[in-house]
DNA sequence: CCACAAACATGAGTATCTCTCACATTTGCA
DNA sequence: TGCAAATGTGAGAGATACTCATGTTTGTGG
């Protein structure tokens, strides 16, 4: 379902997501499964009502050994949200390789939202992940990060076909494309199936429009929020 | 600041926000005070970090009486909400009763969203609470609704001067306009000012670009989403 | 195969927090 | 002024995140 990943490659402040790194098998089979039934209450009851003892005993650990690798239960949310953040990215990327030309991108802009948008249904616990790390101050700057890394891929390819295009438009033209697409994800994943694919289309029709459809560096010119930083 | 508004109009499940209605004036005041300091410390430290003994002691109030008036912490949360709800449809309401042709509504749209997003600055707590609502699935209806009432605003007014344009269209649109303007003033008032100004700029662009300047029903065929529920 | 150190596992216990309830005080009103 | 209703109080019950001292398992060098 979600492929191996080393965690917390972004820790917030100085702690890093797993307070020890399993050596042995054991151990990292472990934490795979804590991350498995955490996945699963969360998906249940959301990540609030998620009791770390009810991990524990899900996983047929004791409270001890879920601490020993998870510093507290932010740590289990973070780990999952990078987890899928990864995932995400190699997919946003995997499309963007496909374009070789200006043009070209407007396809893949819309495979790539159609592909995001089937892996936002497939794991509607990613809605849940993100809910709960709003709550977090550091949780939600990792949300943030998401937008600028997918921004970003976006950016180097379409600076490619566009060199004209002065970059900072670019750049900040896909942050705001990938961050008002993953606003509109979730917005699609929490109403019924068919209303959620309109708001997806709806979406792909707004952005190929402005952005993709005026040309070379037209859709570009209509936003200038050049480096943008929190 | 804010003003005065009916607490909880929209009581999440059968719950009401208020445990007790304050007919005496001291309670009253008090409601509101509690409010005030639920507020400060909200924006201080964020509502995770919020103890309830802490708001309390800065109403300089005992435990118990808090929880006369407010059935639990989320309670708090719900009631500030539902006032910046109330205030955000207010302003929306009175820029769009300005609207006296379809033309109009495209400099409407421009100083709504300008207004919008000086309340969200004016009121940078907006931002918090809204982040708190996120962790609790009754609270995030709320905000769901939010964008379903600015929606039949903005809907009531566009169908009215574009009555050739199918309705279900104008409210779909509608409805997305509303949300994700939502969503781009939480992430403007996320970076320094300068840039927050920039995306707003941006998603006014992009918006009038879609919905408004392609004459009358054009931007409306963009998007058929009709009958968005949850 | 054994011994031993390092890695790993355990769960009772601690600290902290939300929320309750039995009782005290204040208010509005006849 | 006196009484009933409204309001105020804070010790404490219950729940939960997280710790730590101690026990168990694993890999490894001889």
């Amino acid at each position: 379902m979600i492929p191996d990943a080393s965690p917390s490659t972004i820790p917030a402040d100085d702690e890093p997501a797993l307070r020890r790194t399993p050596s042995q098998k054991r151990s990292r089979e472990r934490v795979e499964h804590i991350l498995a039934c955490a996945t699963a209450i969360i998906q249940e009851k959301g990540s609030d009502a998620m009791r770390m003892s009810e991990v524990a005993e899900k996983a047929g650990i004791s409270i001890g050994s879920l601490y020993q690798y998870f510093p507290d239960k932010a740590a289990i949310v973070r780990t999952l949200a990078e987890r899928y953040n990864a995932v995400c990215s190699e997919c946003i990327a995997a499309e963007l390789a496909k374009v070789t030309s200006l043009a070209e991108l407007r396809d893949a802009f819309a495979v790539l939202f159609d592909v995001y948008y089937d892996m936002f249904l497939a794991e509607p616990v990613m809605r849940d992940i993100w809910s709960a790390m709003q709550a977090d101050k550091a949780l939600r700057e990792i949300d943030l990060q998401q937008s600028r890394i997918g921004g970003q891929l976006l950016a180097d390819v379409w600076a490619r076909f566009a060199p004209d295009t002065p970059r900072a438009a670019i750049d900040s033209a896909a942050f705001l494309i990938m961050h008002l697409g993953d606003c509109t994800m979730r917005l699609a994943v929490s109403v019924e199936r068919a209303q959620g694919d309109q708001i997806v289309e709806a979406y792909k029709r707004m952005i190929l429009r402005d952005f993709v459809a005026d040309g070379p560096g037209g859709g570009a010119s209509l936003i200038d929020i050049s480096g943008v930083r929190s």
